[in-house]
RNA sequence: GCCCCCAUCGUCUAGUGGCCUAGGACGCCAGCCUUUCAAGCUGGAGAUCAGGGGUUCGAAUCCCCUUGAGGGCACCA
């Protein structure tokens, strides 16, 4: 079994490109891909633009690039199905020659109208059949009035469709309630049901990995396989991904696009981990894998069935892990671009790449995107700090005694030769039991004046990182500050 | 309205008849570490396994019903 799947699988992803990707589009392709590499088979691209009035410009361009950040590599296209119509066409052919098809004239506010009383007498929406029974005299005349038709699929009348998905199990439809689809739209692009089995079909796919939205649709499928005398392939419909308001993922949930997430600065690696891991599971412990382990242990039957909804703290809590396993060149060359992008603009560029390389393994550990990093450092680049002088007192000093060590640390760093973190605590901690402060307190007063904030990196190490020069000039603004507050 | 699917902590999940007084992760809370933050470590709260019926010596696990949620029902994919 496992070596005969090894020769034969083929899987696609194909996406449309009327919108950029998004998490659930993403994760249907992560899971092929995995599926493919498991299982040493092809992962095929497969771009179907067969409606082009929903064709979103540059779309194609996006999603390319998402599966090359995520390292989702493929083997086969990008086949268009716009450049394979003649496929379609043929096929259509063939179903409307064998009668498993026909013409329909039906106007589209006849069918508007049709659907609208459909739903006013509450029963289901559904063609009426109203061209398939046309007589031969209707249809010369239809055929010379120059309405240009839509090939209709004759689905039986009678029956169920039976199938086996890979996740659900057995599922069956009754046959009475699927109607007649459209195969052939008028302006000679296929719709969906028809351009994706002739496709599967020519590109010899074995297994179709879709979101579970495509399950109602797969007996139609079924049921147009078995017209053109095709071996259907195997059916794994994959829980849907939903909002934190258990809807479908859209802009209103924020982020909702992969290139959203590149762009707040999470990483391919955390991505990939994280996405497999909504309606997938290795065991009951295991939450950090790589690509590597993911390919080895990727199975269908380890698809959970239930829809998830996507927590973006454990998203974010993963990629900080990610963040702090880079070796440190690696994560200062990804927190280059986001410097250069985020830091304010007075901040002189091209920023000194000895400076940042000295501040990031600072950062390195407190930062959960990469995005957040020039937030986070920003002190280290910006020549005049802005923040509330009151900070000063936040720990409980009065304003009196904290001008006091604050003048009493400028004298001291003045004098100060060597300006590495062990010198200066070897001169600040001392001073802080001379001055009768808590180191807590000392400290936070001189982290205060020389970052700004009342939380940053250690504190000796900022200050060798942020050097003489600048410390002394910042304690000295930070004097004068502070005499406001007297 | 009709059809299909699903149902374990707030969220992601483990669990395929006895190992479950239900395990892990995120988040939350507390403690430790500590100059703040973060990280790390330790501990805690958090699920009467949607509800109700069966089957069985025994059910989160099997069956039925109810409820809830999601998806589909286009000349969109």
């Amino acid at each position: 079994m496992e070596s005969a799947l090894k020769t034969s699988v083929r899987v696609r992803f194909a996406p449309s490109p009327t919108g950029y990707p998004h998490l659930g589009n993403i994760r249907t392709a992560l899971f092929n891909w995995l599926f493919a590499r498991h299982h040493g088979g092809k992962f095929i691209l497969r771009i179907e633009d067969t409606d082009i009035t929903r064709k979103v410009e540059g779309a194609e361009g996006v999603i390319l690039d998402s599966l090359r950040w995520l390292g989702l590599d493929w083997d086969e296209g990008p086949y268009f199905q716009s450049q394979r119509l003649h496929y379609y066409h043929e096929v259509a052919n063939r179903l409307l020659k064998e009668d498993y098809a026909y013409l329909c004239y039906c106007s589209t506010e006849r069918l508007a109208v049709m659907r609208r009383e459909q739903m006013r007498r509450k029963q289901p929406p559904k063609y009426d059949g109203h061209c398939r029974y046309l007589t031969q005299q209707e249809k010369l005349q239809l055929e010379a009035s120059g309405i240009i038709p839509v090939v209709r699929f004759k689905m039986p009348l009678q029956g169920e469709t039976t199938f086996h998905d890979l996740i659900r199990g057995q599922v069956t439809f009754k046959n009475s309630t699927l109607d007649d689809l459209v195969l052939l739209k008028s302006d000679g692009y296929p719709t969906y049901h028809l351009a994706n089995i002739v496709d599967d079909h020519l590109m010899a796919i074995s297994h179709v990995l879709r979101a579970d939205e495509w399950l109602s649709s797969t007996p139609r499928h079924i049921v147009l396989y078995q017209a053109l005398n095709w071996q259907p392939p195997r059916f794994a419909h994959l829980p849907m991904i939903l909002g934190p308001d258990r809807a479908k993922l859209s802009k209103r949930h924020g982020a909702t696009t992969i290139v959203d997430y590149k762009e707040q600065g999470y990483l391919p690696q955390a991505m990939i981990n994280f996405l497999a891991l909504l309606g997938w599971s290795l065991d009951d412990r295991t939450e950090l894998l790589s690509r590597e382990e993911l390919i080895k242990h990727f199975s269908l039957e380890r698809v959970s069935k239930t829809a998830a909804i996507f927590n973006k703290r454990k998203l974010e809590w993963m990629n900080g892990v990610y963040l702090r396993q880079l070796r440190p060149e690696e994560f200062i060359q990804q927190a280059i671009p986001f410097l250069d992008r985020h830091l304010p603009a007075s901040v002189k560029r091209p920023l000194c790449s000895n400076y940042i390389r000295q501040i990031m393994p600072l950062l390195q550990e407190r930062a959960k995107t990469l995005a957040e990093i020039p937030q986070l450092g920003s002190f280290f680049f910006l020549d005049e700090l802005q923040y509330d002088p009151s900070l000063f007192l936040s720990s409980g000093l009065d304003a009196k005694t904290a001008t006091q060590a604050i003048e009493i640390a400028l004298r001291r760093l003045k004098i100060a030769g060597v300006w590495d973190a062990n010198s200066l605590e070897g001169i600040l901690r001392p001073l802080a039991a001379e001055l009768n402060l808590s180191a807590g307190k000392f400290f936070g007063l001189l982290r205060v004046a020389t970052t700004g904030c009342t939380a940053a990196p250690p504190l000796f190490q900022t200050m060798a990182v942020l050097g003489k020069e600048r410390c002394l000039k910042r304690l000295t603004t930070a004097l004068q500050r502070i005499l406001t507050l007297l």
